[in-house]
DNA sequence: CCCCCTTATGTAAGCGCTTACATTCTTCCA
DNA sequence: TGGAAGAATGTAAGCGCTTACATAAGGGGG
């Protein structure tokens, strides 16, 4: 494998005079230049990534996490931001790793003074996303996309793993399968409820849904409602683990017994997933990586290492715990 | 910044140490251990993955890049290899910035002596996959999803582009707008037309498409199909730009003027797109960073960072050229 | 003709990590 | 109780690149 001090020995220069060739920088006589670029096609090099990243980083760059205020306060209140929390976590440690000193800050008020911004959750919409384009700084959106808008993002794929654990569902037989889910607004939870409905039709079934806007507030209405209008499913999947453990809450309530009496299942493998009664089953989505992924994104945008816009998809694992069939 | 120097300090063990606690190898006692962890927790560090990776590079990977026999035939044949061997070629470029050496090799002979694989284009269907599981080597696809499987794979989300295209189209106030297409097997044509039957909704248009199975032969007969059938469009969608070419080469026999009588746009937009009489109007599909994404991927697999399935989707640039309104 | 500025190139010191090799400290059995 | 084997740690040489600094050569004004 060519280095840089082969093309240098082939060419007759330094190693310095080659990387300038090669980055366009420094003084370089044009009859050098063109003895270097002819050393580099016919020995076929081409300069290491990990080197260059590694000598040039003097300079550690500092990036913005960003958060919405809506998020902050839930995350506050309680488990509903045990989800985000994660995904923070992990972009703090691996941004370290990439040679970025990242701040917590919320998008609705973080000043343009940092090298780079990554935005989480889809509070993210048209309105801060302008924002961010005008700052003319790189910033990735994690957990979140919006369709038509040519942004670098992170997801993690819900139409894959619903349709996986609703197809399973109707494999074991069952077929009056309810989908509760929060608003459709948020890609993540419009996928998850295109993969629910793709995977009915495939199964020949009809499809039911019923839709929450106050995960907090709202589930015990809506289970209610769901019991009036259409009886008690087979089974419920929803838009993630939250709902699922707020629905099993209300089931119990009413002596349906989870899953004996229907089965449910989440979405995300939140923490408390696993500990709940019953252990809940699942899609697990992996935070973790959507973290390291959006800092590792956010480095090659900011050192101007592949800048066209891309959008990285997770999939999803199915885990089987307790809560369904 | 923090460094592995930093923590050695702070723990009162040299580097070596601390890098033997970090990557569990060689010989370390539990309580060195433990104070090299509390050190790295007090002080925040996370190694860099750059120097990690320049350091641990001593030995270079060999990789496999593999395409089918069709298209290795159809690249010899005529410019419908086009697209493929710019991917190659940027693959081959790129694999060696990431410290691998590649092969050029048909995905359904080539051998299990490889430290990974990527398999490009449409013809690795379930068999192919199958094969290559089993082989238990990482590899990755490029320009080729299978709906369903969870595979690493990049690809270049045709449902945007044609989306806008199409919508481009509807404002310009054309309404008749056929959409002329490869068979839908292949993820890349399946996007594009499902793009294609979006945007005709959303604009409350009929659709009207028309499949070929054999680029080079087809054409013909499907354009006398379409203008006997349906008449003469307001515009033409097509797959891609070879198809477009085509298409507009049985018009001009015809007498039919592009733009003029009817618009043609294109996919891909290969090097003929720009040459060709008229200048096609087309989508550009990044094909260069779909190979540096391929190897970048490829080399973390080999690595082991970050080894959880995901889908890479590039974004597509609507080039606006002659061949359309 | 000397000085200084610009251009062209080379030298070598890192960037932050891994690891071969060297060294020291324990065991434990002959 | 000597010493060999094994365990624990340190030393320092890279990995392939960038770049500050040193050096050298050409060129124009005083």
């Amino acid at each position: 494998m060519p280095t840089i001090e082969d093309i240098a020995k082939e060419a007759g220069v330094s190693t310095a005079t080659v990387s300038r060739v090669i980055n366009n920088s420094g003084y370089v006589s044009e009859r050098t230049k063109l003895r270097v670029w002819h050393a580099i096609k016919k020995i076929g090099y081409t300069p290491k990534e990990s080197a260059r990243v590694l000598a040039k980083h003097k300079k550690t760059y500092r990036i913005a996490i960003c958060i919405s205020e809506r998020i902050q306060k839930l995350s506050q209140q309680d488990n509903v931001g045990q989800f985000y929390g994660v995904v923070v976590e992990s972009i703090r440690r691996s941004s370290t790793a990439c040679g970025m000193y990242p701040e917590l800050k919320l998008m609705e008020t973080v000043e343009n003074e940092y090298d780079g911004y990554i935005l989480i959750g889809a509070d993210a919409d048209l309105n801060i996303l302008k924002k961010f384009r005008s700052m003319k700084k790189p910033f990735v959106l994690v957990d979140h996309y919006i369709p038509g808008q040519v942004i670098d993002c992170i997801i993690s794929d819900g139409y894959d793993g619903a349709y996986y654990a609703v197809s399973y569902l109707i494999k074991k037989g069952l077929t009056r399968i309810v989908h509760i889910h929060a608003p459709l607004n948020a890609y993540g939870f419009r996928s998850r409820y295109d993969g629910y409905l793709a995977a009915m039709e495939h199964g020949g079934l009809m499809p039911k849904t019923y839709e929450y806007d106050d995960i907090a507030n709202n589930m015990p209405s809506v289970v209610e409602m769901m019991l009036r209008t259409y009886g008690l499913p087979h089974a419920i999947f929803t838009s993630n683990d939250i709902a699922a453990i707020r629905v099993i809450t209300e089931l119990k309530k009413r002596g349906i017994r989870v899953p004996e009496d229907v089965s449910v299942i989440g979405f995300d493998d939140i923490a408390w997933a696993e500990t709940f009664d019953p252990p809940l089953t699942t899609l697990r989505v992996f935070k973790d990586e959507m973290g390291v992924l959006a800092c590792n994104r956010l480095r090659d945008l900011i050192m101007g290492i592949n800048p066209h816009p891309v959008r990285i998809s997770l999939f999803t694992r199915f885990i089987k715990r307790k809560s369904s069939i």
